[in-house]
DNA sequence: TATTGTTATACTCTATAACTATA
DNA sequence: TATAGTTATAGAGTATAACAATA
């Protein structure tokens, strides 16, 4: 907002980092990125009482009804039985039902009732609103670019596995 | 390494996400990304004995001699209580040493010592090859741009707070 | 025999309050 | 009184093994 804000300086913590220090702390950026995210994200979430994961997991449910638990998970990139209480509590919520499969009847069809498809909307709302601050002075290109880069580094990483 | 991998494709979990949903989820893209990093780095720190947080922690000790506790602290983005525990294994490991400051007798200055610096310097080598295939089909140019945009993000999320 | 969802469990990382010793 | 480091503790998120029901 401010543009160059006129910072509080409470003296930095490392006078300059290095370039070889930098190099050998990618994964550390990225970290730091994501938590400032992930703080901001469930800060904006807390009066839909949704976290990161199960906002994000409700709005894959929303965006593919029928999907299963497994799937979720894939998709989510978290084990199974850590989605369990995740699903639990969207549906404890009413927000999704779980319906058995006629043709698997060890798996549930995951679906947004009307409901979780209202609180969705309006989490994504928010958190639209919401990033665009975060976003600020980064141009859509940009940001683009970035996200595929964080998709390569995914993907290379699952080839490596 | 094999360029286009013959992917096992074990079916893809969410058949094509959707723009919109995609927008809803940059956070969780970032998310991703971090994980593959994560768990590459702490198997490439495995023989070394460290993980990326110790391995963060040990490098900017090395890169900036006398660092005080608190700032450490800041540089890494956690609290001052949960790196407590960090210097304790690095010092008990005779990585580094914790001496008090003269000028306040309250704070300590953390130095690496040559065992620690020695182990640095593998580390930092062992990361650096493993990274180069994270970070395959990356130019140079846009991981800098992106990395940029990860500093931007976190930028505005200080400001945000 | 393999897979879906589940339970139980353990480990790491994170966040907060309260203490001590110095300033 | 404020700050540096510490202790204790509670909460997320994550990872693994083992189980029941179904394929």
């Amino acid at each position: 907002m401010t543009g160059s804000a006129p910072r509080t300086d409470r003296q930095t913590a490392v006078a300059s980092v290095s370039d070889r220090t930098l190099r050998a702390l990618h994964g550390y950026q990225i970290k730091r990125a994501f938590n400032v995210i992930q703080s901001d994200l469930n800060r904006t979430l807390k009066p839909f009482d949704l976290r990161m994961i199960t906002y994000t997991a409700l709005v894959l449910i929303v965006d593919n009804p029928g999907l299963r638990q497994s799937q979720l998970a894939e998709a989510m990139d978290i084990e199974r039985p850590n989605l369990v209480v995740i699903v639990d509590e969207l549906e404890r919520r009413d927000l999704i039902t779980r319906d058995r499969l006629a043709s698997d009847r060890r798996a549930y069809a995951l679906k947004a009732t009307p409901e979780g498809l209202e609180l969705c909307e309006q989490a994504v709302a928010a958190v639209r609103l919401h990033e665009d601050q975060l976003l600020e002075g980064i141009s859509p290109d940009a940001l683009t670019k970035a996200m595929k880069v964080m998709q390569l580094i995914e993907a290379n990483g699952r080839r490596t596995d």
